[in-house]
DNA sequence: TAATAAATCAAACGTTTGTTTGATTTTACT
DNA sequence: AGTAAAATCAAACAAACGTTTGATTTATTA
């Protein structure tokens, strides 16, 4: 059995400076001195603490994606729920853990493109919290198909892509997207709310003439 | 009038090898070493031809704007094409263009996850092709509206963001798509017809639905 | 062919990198 | 209060970084 590492309040407080440093300027555009100094703590505590930097991104990695865990479950487990709603409960779910997660997901996309193993350690949790996401979206699409609500004929790789996709979109263009709509008189706060509320609307106007039979209204 | 730089096949040369870092490692982590052993050439040429590694990567940006223009205005200007036409062309030159230059775009994506403006000169490039992409698809719609055939509440940023989005996230996490479709056996150029072909049909099934009033066949 | 310019090279430059050291302070426990 | 452990620090470390230098070779031109 496995353990999951536990960390202090000082180790918490260094992890959080990380992921928003690599966010803005990538793992090796930002040096531990860097994360030291705005951490205002000692270059050699990082060492310390974590024993090196790639060490660090890996606890950042296993902080975050224990917090991503289960909530998934919750939705597809409801019976209470049509498989419509659940794809919409899902939809909006996403929408909210990508946008309230930017500087991670950042990190996350960041490691993606990286396509060699340089860490293998990250890209197998990046694998396992892809392929969840993926399983969870499956089970709702095969439940609709067998209540006979949903066709048959849809590729539940791509409808993932399409959804995780659109929203990373949105997310890495946000500055564009509000130039372009004239929402830069907006708060950062005000225009994220707006920007949620498109997108769900989006998405699931995308899903609903996907997967079901019905027509846009 | 600003002339665009010309560079000499020595240059060019250091330009691809360049790109092909760039985007398996990053620019921060790769070093000029690498670039200089991979392109067999002594490290002081790539000062000596750019000036700096900053300027390197400037050029690779200017080199594949300039590639990247025009093409549009041919869709979009062709009488012949029905609206609904030109946006299924404008999917597929899309995908044929993200999928035929992917170390460039998976280096655009990174510098498009990079918020600060360390490097106006490529923001604003990444802004420039971004609008042209945008308007092209703009110019197409609004067509397809004025004559009756599209329908009138279409969010085409969101539209746009679902269509490079979607394409973006199949192409970051092709080794991921591959094990879930069990297409492992296939060679790379295998995949990426069926990739293309899969892409296509998928979001052309997509767009028809969000902006037509005609259902799915 | 002689003179000039362009290209190439090994070597060195001064920084910055991640990490370690060893002394010192703070905390925890009996 | 006294001792052991944990935390913090300035300093130093070797390695890697981007860039420059100055000599040497190759190409061009007259």
């Amino acid at each position: 059995m496995i353990r999951a590492m536990e960390y202090n309040a000082k180790q918490l407080q260094i992890i959080e400076v990380a992921e928003r440093l690599f966010a803005g300027k990538g793992f090796s555009g930002t040096s531990i001195r860097d994360i030291a100094h705005e951490a205002d703590i000692n270059v050699s505590m990082i060492s310390y603490y974590f024993g090196s930097k790639e060490k660090l991104i890996e606890a950042l990695f296993e902080v975050r994606s224990v917090e991503s865990a289960a909530r998934l479950e919750t939705i597809i487990s409801n019976e209470d729920l049509s498989p419509l709603q659940k794809v919409y409960i899902l939809i909006d779910s996403a929408i909210e853990k990508l946008m309230g997660n930017q500087c991670f997901h950042n990190i996350m996309l960041r490691e993606q493109l990286s396509g060699d193993d340089r860490t293998p350690v990250i890209s197998d949790r990046i694998f396992q919290l892809k392929y969840k996401n993926w399983k969870g979206l499956e089970s709702i699409i095969h439940e609709g198909q067998q209540k006979g609500h949903f066709r048959e004929n849809v590729d539940i790789s791509l409808l993932s892509a399409t959804l995780y996709g659109t929203i990373n979109q949105v997310i890495t263009t946000q500055s564009f997207f509000r130039k372009i709509n004239n929402l830069e008189h907006l708060s950062q706060a005000e225009f994220e709310k707006v920007l949620k509320r498109k997108l769900s609307i989006h998405l699931k106007s995308i899903f609903k003439a996907t997967v079901t039979y019905e027509t846009i209204e």
